[in-house]
DNA sequence: TATTGACCTTCACGTAGCGTTAAGGTGTAG
DNA sequence: CTACACCTTAACGCTACGTGAAGGTCAATA
């Protein structure tokens, strides 16, 4: 079987400016040209752009795939390993972003008061790090030991306070499972309620939080028996019931 | 103060292409310039300048950074929360990325045989939507309901030898954390073999695993009541011993 | 046979955010 | 007067293509 630009391009998902990029740059020539310049691809550069394709989902760039698919003896999985490890880097990055622009969110709605802001040591601590980047020691010597001293006594605060918090959101999150428990339906608006405030309550422990890994914890309840003891001790199959209550909230099908 | 533009740089932390830049694409101005053509910034500019590396560094777009800082009616919160979106499902893909090249390297080091890589349904899955994608019906046709029908079956099977193998762990984990509790130290060898397997254990449950979201869950057996008994069943302290072995191996301070 | 319309070709500019020469003027210390 | 550190503009380079423009090719149809 063989193909032109377009006909090839349509089979893999992707457009005839990248096939004809792709023979610019030699990471997949056609088989031949026809008598009048036209491009023709072969079986053989098919099952080349399939490799080819894999390797870019995988998010690794055309000069790695170009070593890859082209040197035979490449080390592909030291490549892979590599390049998992940038996109373990990246993820932290991200979530380091992720978690400064909900902070940055909180602060402008307000939803923060004045005395809540200072609790934010790791943001605080960032302000001084650029600061002490961007001034040196000039506004060390100015706020200094006082600045740091006062911080850690704020988180202090934040951890007593935190707890108060989340001990009392574990209670609310029990209290509402259990009426929503009563109606027997996890896709009723209570145990809806339920389940989000159980993601509230995750949010204290989880730097951040996924719907993947909150349906992971919702069926861990259930599979482990000593967790599920728990949660099924003042109604049995409450376990259950939790579970599916979040994976109705997150969407997770199985 | 009045600063050029390699002063500005160090003290921003940046180069001084990036400053001739800015002014080129109108985000920061100098205040004036010399007699001999020479970009004189002044303490507004500064300021300006800490505002939009601030921006920058969550990530938002020079092109974003520019209608904030320039139009101070503008809705800096509505455009972080759009900005927040955005993170969040680069995270995900980034997550089904990293998800890929792991099943990828782990085929590739034959640490799964042959009859375990079927078990990869999401894998397998992803590879029959891009055999849709590229060749459309033929291939449905060819295996259709075949090849769904055995997938969902070897996922049933992967489920229950999931069971078994997530329960020999929590097993594992709570006699080795019995007899690193006996020592009493959550920095010997066994201690963090305990905190190892309890990560271990912890991907059965998790699409992702970070270090910060299992050092969160340590703290968490400690903080909740209904967690806390039960480690501390056997031994008393043995939720604490087991938070302080894992925020040690996961590198966590407080 | 001429025309239409769908296909093909090669340039070549645009993208974001600068890094990096290159070629040349300015400021100041010795 | 000469170094040498600093400043300037101009312009290409990077990724992985998207998007025309200008023009040739192929098969079917009027």
């Amino acid at each position: 079987m063989e193909y032109t630009v377009q006909k090839l391009g349509q089979m893999a998902g992707i457009s005839t400016r990248t096939l004809r990029y792709y023979d610019e740059i030699d990471i997949l020539k056609p088989a031949r040209m026809n008598s009048s310049g036209y491009r023709i691809y072969g079986q053989a550069e098919v099952d080349r752009l399939q490799q080819i394709l894999f390797f870019r989902e995988l998010g690794i760039s055309l000069d790695k795939i170009k070593e890859i698919v082209t040197d035979p003896s490449f080390d592909g999985a030291k490549a892979l390993k590599e390049h998992r490890e940038k996109l373990l880097d990246k993820r932290k990055q991200l979530d380091l972003l992720i978690a400064n622009v909900e902070k940055t969110i909180a602060l402008t709605e307000g939803r923060i008061t004045m005395s809540d802001k200072e609790k934010f040591e790791g943001f605080k601590q960032k302000m001084i790090d650029e600061n002490e980047k961007k001034y040196g020691k000039e506004i060390r010597d100015k706020y200094g030991d006082e600045v740091v001293n006062k911080s850690n006594e704020k988180v202090k605060n934040m951890t007593q306070e935190q707890h108060n918090e989340v001990t009392r959101l574990a209670n609310e999150v029990t209290e509402t499972l259990a009426k929503a428990f009563k109606n027997g339906d996890p896709a009723s608006e209570i145990a809806q309620k339920a389940a989000d405030l159980h993601k509230k309550w995750l949010t204290f422990y989880w730097s951040e939080y996924s719907k993947e890994a909150h349906a992971g914890l919702a069926q861990m309840y259930v599979d482990d028996e000593r967790f599920k003891a728990y949660y099924d001790k003042e109604q049995p199959g409450t376990a259950e019931f939790l579970r599916d209550a979040v994976h109705i909230y997150t969407g997770f099908r199985k």
